[in-house]
DNA sequence: CAGTGAGCGAGCTTCCGCTTGACTT
């Protein structure tokens, strides 16, 4: 028999509050919900008042199975499932699915993992609040609506297995809409003006420093023209303005700002790092990661200050409180910190290494002092010009916090740290050294990382900690959104320099707009969010959820029926469905490039079966006419294809000449350019060779090039065996055998290997497994 | 891996949020 039974949602938790709970209580988990809704049908009677048809899914079955027998030997059932409308929910299907009875069963939440928390949450036990379940089905059934009834319009109208959704269609919409953005951008320039000057103090010491224009000049002749005036000027201190400033520590993780950061100083993809933080978990080492609260506990709190007085001293404690702004935040936790403040390493892989370090120091840190700085301005007065120049330095006055954490940006063109500035007085006549006027362009807003995303969509309100990472993955699934790398493209920018009275002009070339780890929006993400947009204006709105979340906070209130709700949202809905059914057109992304100026023809590009192609003419079977059709290349997009480009595409494959009896033939494949001959692949070389311009000549030292390396890689062959053949390869010697590969054993010498030995290396290699699919 | 693009149609796809392994590489 069991006295109390104590039901949480995660195993790791259990294990934590077991401890606290002493022998009367046994804590067992019931990992996440238990319940969901059919697939069939949507798993929702919708003539009948939209009632909810819930399952035990398979996955599940174990879990429930295990937790009925619990159930069967306990006295008192506690659920102790989070406390916000999920945890709610997940109580009550629990006491539905175990058919608790009210007199045995008890609800209690706590929001922080203490043993004060959790006793004082049994003293102060209350029945399951079914307002606040009635929230979350009314959350879960319009998701599935949304989900279930859009999904299948995009089936019929774009390409099947396509998905929408209330979070992930606001996702991609979000990328599509900043590349358009990008697209349209159009650059402008300014000039910059920046100087170094020198003076002479007191005890005869030189100081030197640098001081630019406040102005930017909107053009070269503006600039030329205050350099003109620069260089008959005197230069003299206008005044001195010392004020102190302060910066003060971030507060601890969230789910999102974890990821965040994490991305920024590690590296990682937002799933990554969910994986690793996952393990820490496990093991102990910090609270939960799926959080986007920014409280910590009171021992938290005192475990945190104990470690900054001892590490660093009484001045650097600041202990506080930090409240969330975020919209819809549920903290049903605490704010990702380390279980042990003490425990300043831990065992574990390097990456978790790693991250726990950026846990921990983000954690304390936030509990320690601003850091104190004096910043000083410096009016520089040009003689011969009503524009003042202006020299700013900082001194930090007090570390604080900044000795253990400094928070990274996504801002990459921040302000260079501004330095130290010589003691400088007003009046002081300063001597102009070089005087430079910098073309500076402006620049595009940046493309979203997948972190940067997810801090977009916390800011709307749309997702929660527990999606942010399977919502980025969706989208990159669905081939709506692809993460990629850029090389950046090269232009050049001027520089007037005044030197001894002189101005001379130069070009310098710098390079713009190369990306790393960015998303990009795919053909087929315009295609589906341009269809939804103007089909479904509602839901692809940035708010939607912030208006749905309003009315399911109604309903946890008791104010609104969750059925009524869902009501007034799904009967224009569904109507908009039908209409957009009946409606709308088949949805390829089509374009008109132009006219074809070989044929006069029509140049169009769309999605095609295999995807994006440019199609010159119509199929016309009455007159014999045929279309002509060439894919896009990768990264081209259907968006932003040139005439040109599209007519580019059709230059290829081109017949560059003949070698050995056999065409050679210049085309862009998969895996970039290549030459092809006598159905062999050459790949053309990057940076080096145009397929549109290569020769013959060119091709053939490929071709022999190629055939020497070919005739390297060559180890051994059997004459009576020609299938079989002992090669080098990148990652060392292997033998190939019927269009397979196998590792040789290092212990052996490959060119001694016998064909007997090699077969029995083939033999004794295990068969690969099969990829599995999900 | 080096190309394709017509049309028919069965049977399938799909949501968001709460969890952790079971799978590959």
């Amino acid at each position: 028999m069991i006295d109390n039974l104590v039901i949480v949602e995660s195993p790791a938790k259990a294990k934590t509050i077991e401890k606290f709970l002493g022998k009367n209580f046994r804590v067992t988990s019931s990992m996440g919900h238990i319940r969901d809704l059919a697939k069939k049908d949507f798993g929702i009677d919708i003539k009948n008042n939209y009632k909810p048809d819930y399952i035990v899914p398979n996955d599940k079955k174990k879990i429930v199975a295990e937790l009925n027998k619990l159930v069967k030997e306990a006295n008192i059932v506690w659920l102790a499932s989070d406390e916000d409308r999920e945890g709610e929910a997940i109580a009550w299907h629990l006491s539905k699915v175990l058919k608790l009875s009210p007199d045995k069963t008890r609800r209690i939440v706590f929001s922080e993992i203490t043993k004060t928390a959790i006793q004082e949450s049994i003293k102060t036990y209350r029945t399951i609040d079914e307002n606040l379940v009635n929230a979350q089905q009314a959350r879960r059934i319009l998701d599935r609506l949304v989900g279930f009834e859009l999904s299948p319009v995009l089936w019929k109208k774009v390409k099947p297995s396509l998905s929408a959704g209330r979070v992930q269609s606001v996702a991609v919409r979000l990328i599509v809409e900043r590349e358009r953005e990008i697209i349209n951008f159009n650059a402008t320039s300014s000039f910059r003006v920046s100087g170094t000057f020198e003076f002479t103090d007191s005890q005869n010491k030189k100081h030197h420093f640098k001081a630019e224009s406040h102005k930017r000049f909107s053009n070269k002749q503006e600039a030329h023209d205050f350099l003109v005036k620069c260089s008959t000027s005197d230069f003299k201190v206008l005044d001195v303005i010392q004020r102190p400033a302060k910066k003060s520590p971030s507060p601890p993780f969230t789910t999102s700002t974890l990821q965040q950061e994490s991305a920024r100083k590690l590296g990682l993809s937002v799933s990554q790092t969910m994986s690793v933080a996952q393990k820490l978990y496990e093991s102990g080492y910090i609270t939960y990661m799926r959080t986007d609260s920014l409280n910590l506990s009171q021992t938290a709190l005192s475990a945190a200050e104990k470690v900054i007085r001892k590490e660093y001293g009484d001045q650097f404690v600041n202990i506080q409180h930090y409240k969330t702004k975020t919209k819809g935040a549920q903290e049903a936790h605490e704010a990702i910190r380390p279980t042990y403040f003490e425990n300043k390493n831990i065992e574990g892989s390097n990456t978790e290494k790693r991250l726990y370090d950026l846990i921990w120091k983000r954690a304390v840190a936030s509990q320690m002092s601003d850091a104190l700085f004096e910043k000083t301005t410096v009016n520089i007065e040009v003689s011969n010009s009503t524009e003042k120049l202006v020299a700013q330095g900082e001194v930090l006055k007090f570390e604080g916090f900044l000795k253990l954490y400094i928070e990274s940006t996504d801002d990459e063109n921040e302000e260079e740290s501004k330095g130290f500035l010589p003691p400088l007085t007003a009046n002081q006549k300063l001597i102009a050294g070089e005087i430079l006027a910098v073309q500076k362009f402006t620049l595009n807003p940046p493309r979203y990382t997948e972190a940067s995303l997810v801090k977009k969509l916390e800011e709307l309100g749309i997702g929660r900690p527990s999606t942010y990472a399977p919502t980025i993955s969706t989208i990159q699934n669905r081939g709506y959104v692809l993460r990629e790398d850029r090389d950046g493209k090269d232009r050049q920018y001027t520089i007037l320099r005044l030197n001894n009275s002189k101005i001379t002009e130069s070009l310098q070339t710098e390079t713009y707009g190369k990306e790393k780890s960015k998303l990009f929006p795919d053909n087929i993400g315009m295609i589906v969010n341009d269809f939804l947009v103007e089909y479904f204006k509602e839901i692809l709105d940035l708010n939607f959820t912030a208006n749905v979340e309003k009315e399911f906070d109604d309903i946890a209130a008791g104010k609104l029926e969750w059925t009524k709700m869902i009501d007034t949202f799904y009967k224009p809905f569904h109507k908009q469905v039908e209409n957009t059914l009946a409606v709308s057109d088949y949805s390829k992304g089509e374009r008109t490039l132009g006219t074809d100026p070989a044929s006069g023809k029509q140049v169009i590009c769309r999605m095609g079966r295999y995807g994006p192609i440019v199609q010159i003419g119509e199929n016309i079977p009455e007159s014999n006419e045929k279309a002509r059709f060439a894919s896009l290349l990768k990264g081209q997009q259907l968006e932003s294809i040139s005439l040109e480009e599209a007519l580019d595409l059709f230059k290829l494959p081109r017949v560059v000449g003949e070698f050995e009896g056999s065409e050679l033939i210049a085309a862009i494949g998969r895996f970039g350019p290549y030459i092809r001959h006598n159905s062999m692949f050459y790949s053309l070389k990057k940076g080096i060779d145009d397929p549109y311009k290569v020769t013959s000549e060119r091709a053939i030292e490929l071709i022999k090039e190629k055939r020497e390396n070919d005739s390297n890689k060559t180890i051994k062959l059997f004459d009576d065996e020609p299938q079989l053949q002992i090669l080098n390869g990148r990652w060392g010697p292997y033998i190939a055998y019927q269009k397979k590969n196998y590792k040789i054993p290092k212990s052996v010498e490959p060119a001694k290997l016998s064909k007997e030995d090699c077969f029995k290396i083939i033999k004794e290699n295990p068969e690969k497994k099969k990829k599995s699919k999900k």
